[in-house]
DNA sequence: CACAGTAGCGCG
DNA sequence: AAAGCGCGCTACTGTG
């Protein structure tokens, strides 16, 4: 049933309302959403209340925008008068018991806040009615990641009108706020076999000096003379209703004193938890990460604890501000930190069952994941040693170098020459007479440098190098990235653009590297990352700063370094090494993806390159010069042969390639020139392109790809009515299993080289620092280098163990190169004999002199 | 002043 | 018609 409105928008003057609502008028139960739905919308809305068991023929479904012009576009207030003006009073008319809010606008509308990912799951009161908000559905479809929260909020709902209770009991749970209540957490703790652990902190990494834990709290399965059963409890630190308050690092001593038998130890992202415990002196390595299960299933998925809690176990949102936990009553926090824990317990028993159902990505999750978390974990908590010596020598270097740079800036764009009525009113400046005095002159790309070098200086502007276009419809800022300066240095000759090419370097060490290292590095001169396993979709590891949501006190200003991002200029790299007396040892595979995707494709060219100790990009790189192999200089064939192997192979185009070839590389080629690479590099590699179309419809018909280890990458966005959407999975299709492959292979070899050091009880003299995507970095002490070398050597290159654990047979040779060095990227690299028979003496004397 | 979005650049 | 892939951090801009 249509309900009319006969009367125009009052707000936009031009159109006709409508109601646009479906369902009975008096309905109790009222679901209003943005827009109005196109029929097929409202179908699949319909379908998924019905499945979580709402009876939809007792609601009415409504909009708030009642306008009938399809592209209206109003400001919060104007939004606010037209609902006030039309919905409201329909919601009005009859008694309303249930309203479900599906967007922003509705949120807004009838509960008057804006900020659905803010509020969304959240319970508020309109007219004595409940009103809950989640997220549209069409942002659920543009991005599939919302989907458990969005179900969540909808059982939540649901739950709420049927008066269903959730089936998790509240948990009861042991407060430690007194010596009797602690020694009863000792006991369960003897007594305990598995532990699902979560804690609270204030704003600071665990390493600093101000770090404190503000809370903890477990839920305990326990075995004693009863059989096993359940028990909670929850310890107040540092909080400052606590009775620990100023003893909370003794208290979590004493803690860790009963657990060292723990043979199972759960925690949802893990790594925060265990590093500040490990840190403290509980000894806790996780045994099963629910957040990096969820991970291994599914990638795209929202893996937060609430949104997963709620959309699986179907309970209301908990939680209090982990922005100001110290303001928070003590019984709040508890409660908060009790129910982490409670719910984990709850969500782990079905990821256990739904692990159960995919038995390779168990295996990965068992065999790969959670080791390679507990080796990082000890990698992240001991750091990388940075050489402090060097810091204090050259970031004056690198200041000096930024201001000579700026100086030279200054005078090559004769910024004294600027008229007083020219010089942009907003930089701060100093008049003198008819003189302009500038101080804080921000050369990044910023609008004053536009200013200067397209208003001032005059530069031509490339119209297809601009941002994005102003809201109000104006062009976009002009670029000024290297490859937009490259160009009009090309063009214009201008000194200016010299310079300031050069600033930009200058000022990223500085502020990128320098000044965070500086910041960052702690009193053992080591500086700590934190490497995240869920971090990218195609399984590699990312680096930088602590999971920010639990940071959260900071505002976000919390710095990380990230290690896979240090420059290779060894005045930067050169700053890590290793300390006085032990080696920095780099351990790279060659060229892994290339190998990796020669063995999906077969083909058998590059196969044959490899097995013969060929040079890929040496062949690569004479064929489509046309020149003889005996004639690809090292240049050519860095400047030839590398952007094609590494272009061409995930599809990219012949314009792109010229991109990036004039980029990267710097070197010209024309539109033909590029057209027969490409031509010509299919032809060299025969099988790629067939390898390619296998991807694409693998993609096409299952919406997923998977490696060749069982790591799943799933890719709605082939289903997209966008056909360069389409085209863009397709191509990521293709890049994933390599991808994710090669990062596979060398988290195994870091799990199983640390393995081996521990069995040889070699791991106090050789650790692992961490990975750099294909490469593995240790510290080794100098009198263990020779013994440890072979071994990661061995383990990297070890297609046995990839067969034996995961089912692979990989018949191509797989190259890991070692290089030694008192510092990261001393180029010191070994040959394979030199690394079999590794004598001290190569490293000072032979290989330097070489 | 905080926040979100974007540009730019570091790495593989 | 054409479109390499994967990340994290800093700085700047516009908005409120």
């Amino acid at each position: 049933m249509v309900i009319q409105l006969d009367n125009q928008c009052l707000l936009c003057a031009e159109h006709d309302v409508e109601s646009y609502a479906i369902g009975p008028r008096d309905a109790k139960i009222v679901v209003v959403t943005n827009r109005k739905s196109s029929g097929r919308f409202q179908d699949a809305l319909d379908l998924q209340l019905k499945e979580l068991g709402l009876d939809i023929t007792q609601v009415l479904f409504t909009p708030v925008i009642k306008c009938r012009s399809f592209d209206v576009s109003l400001s919060n207030k104007r939004l606010r008068e037209h609902a006030a003006r039309y919905l409201l009073p329909e919601l009005d008319r009859y008694p309303r018991e249930f309203i479900l809010c599906l967007g922003n606008e509705a949120l807004l509308a009838v509960v008057g806040k804006s900020g659905i990912t803010k509020y969304r799951g959240k319970t508020f009161e309109y007219k004595g009615a409940d009103v809950i908000s989640s997220v549209s559905p069409s942002a659920v479809n543009r991005n599939p990641g919302q989907k458990p929260g969005y179900i969540a909020d909808l059982r939540l709902f649901i739950n709420k009108v049927n008066g269903t209770a959730t089936g998790i009991p509240d948990p009861k749970y042991i407060v430690a706020d007194s010596k009797e209540n602690l020694r009863k957490v000792f006991k369960i703790l003897d007594m305990t076999e598995e532990i699902y652990i979560d804690i609270e902190t204030n704003s600071k990494e665990y390493y600093q000096d101000d770090a404190a834990m503000v809370s903890l709290a477990a839920t305990c399965v326990v075995v004693d003379s009863f059989g096993k059963h359940r028990a909670v409890f929850a310890v107040p630190l540092f909080h400052p209703q606590s009775p620990w308050r100023s003893q909370w690092r003794e208290i979590l001593r004493l803690l860790g004193l009963h657990c060292n038998h723990i043979k199972r130890v759960v925690a949802h992202n893990a790594s925060f938890d265990c590093k500040w415990l490990i840190w403290c002196g509980m000894k806790l390595y996780p045994t099963f990460d629910t957040m990096l299960a969820i991970h291994n299933m599914d990638e795209n998925i929202q893996r937060g604890l609430k949104p997963q809690a709620m959309a699986r176990l179907g309970v209301e949102s908990w939680g209090i501000d982990t922005g100001s936990l110290l303001r928070t009553p003590i019984a709040e926090v508890l409660h908060y930190n009790v129910l982490d824990t409670w719910y984990m317990y709850w969500v782990k028993q079905q990821l256990v069952e739904e692990l159960k159902k995919d038995l390779r990505i168990a295996r990965i999750f068992k065999f790969l994941t959670m080791p390679a978390q507990r080796d990082l974990i000890n990698s992240e908590l001991r750091g990388a040693w940075i050489d402090v010596k060097r810091l204090k020598e050259r970031k004056p270097i690198a200041e000096a170098n930024l201001a000579r740079i700026e100086a030279n800036i200054f005078k090559a764009a004769k910024l004294d020459e600027v008229p007083t009525d020219v010089w942009p009113h907003n930089v701060k400046h100093l008049v003198r007479g008819d003189k302009i005095i500038p101080w804080e002159v921000n050369f990044n790309a910023s609008n004053f440098a536009r200013w200067m070098l397209f208003d001032w200086l005059e530069l031509p502007i490339n119209d297809e190098q601009r941002g994005k276009v102003k809201e109000d419809g104006g062009p976009g800022n002009p670029s000024m990235k290297e490859e937009v300066l490259l160009h009009l240095q090309a063009e214009t000759h201008h000194p200016v653009i010299d310079h300031m090419l050069e600033r930009v370097t200058a000022q990223k060490h500085l502020s990128s590297f320098f000044n965070p290292y500086e910041e960052l590095y702690d009193e053992n001169h080591r500086l700590h990352t934190t490497f995240k396993l869920a971090g990218t979709v195609t399984g590699r590891l990312s680096s930088g700063k602590s999971d920010p949501d639990k940071i959260s006190g900071s505002r976000g200003k919390m710095r990380g370094v990230n290690l896979q991002q240090v420059p290779r200029d060894p005045f930067i790299r050169g700053l890590f090494g290793a300390p006085p007396g032990w080696t920095f040892v780099e351990a790279d595979y060659s060229q892994i993806e290339l190998r990796i995707a020669a063995y999906l494709a077969d083909e058998t060219t590059m196969k044959h390159i490899y097995a013969n100790n060929g040079d890929i990009h040496l062949s690569t790189a004479a064929r489509v010069t046309g020149l003889p192999e005996s004639q690809i200089t090292k240049e050519i064939r860095k400047v030839v042969g590398k952007p094609i192997n590494f272009g061409f192979l995930y599809g990219m185009g012949w314009r792109k390639f010229i991109e990036t070839a004039f980029n990267n590389y710097g070197s010209v080629f024309t539109e033909a020139e590029a057209q027969a690479a490409r031509i010509v590099y299919f032809q060299l590699y025969p099988k790629l392109l067939p390898w390619h179309a296998k991807q694409r419809r693998l993609v096409n018909e299952y919406g997923r790809v998977v490696s060749p280890l069982g790591r799943i990458r799933h890719l709605p966005d082939i289903y997209s009515p966008d056909r360069g959407v389409r085209m863009e999975a397709e191509r990521q299709a293709i890049n994933s299993p390599v991808q994710g492959f090669g990062s596979d292979m060398a988290v195994i070899a870091m799990i199983e080289i640390n393995r081996r050091l521990r069995e040889l009880g070699w791991d106090q003299y050789a650790h692992c620092l961490g990975l750099v995507h294909d490469a593995i970095n240790f510290e080794i002490r100098d009198d263990y280098v020779s013994r440890v070398i072979p071994i990661i050597k061995d383990c990297m290159e070890d297609l046995d163990h990839l067969y034996r654990r995961f089912g692979v047979v990989i018949d191509i040779p797989i190259i890991a190169d070692v290089s030694v060095g008192q510092h990261w990227g001393d180029k010191l690299e070994l040959t394979a004999e030199q690394v079999y028979d590794f004598d001290l003496k190569y490293k000072y004397e032979k290989l330097k002199a070489a």
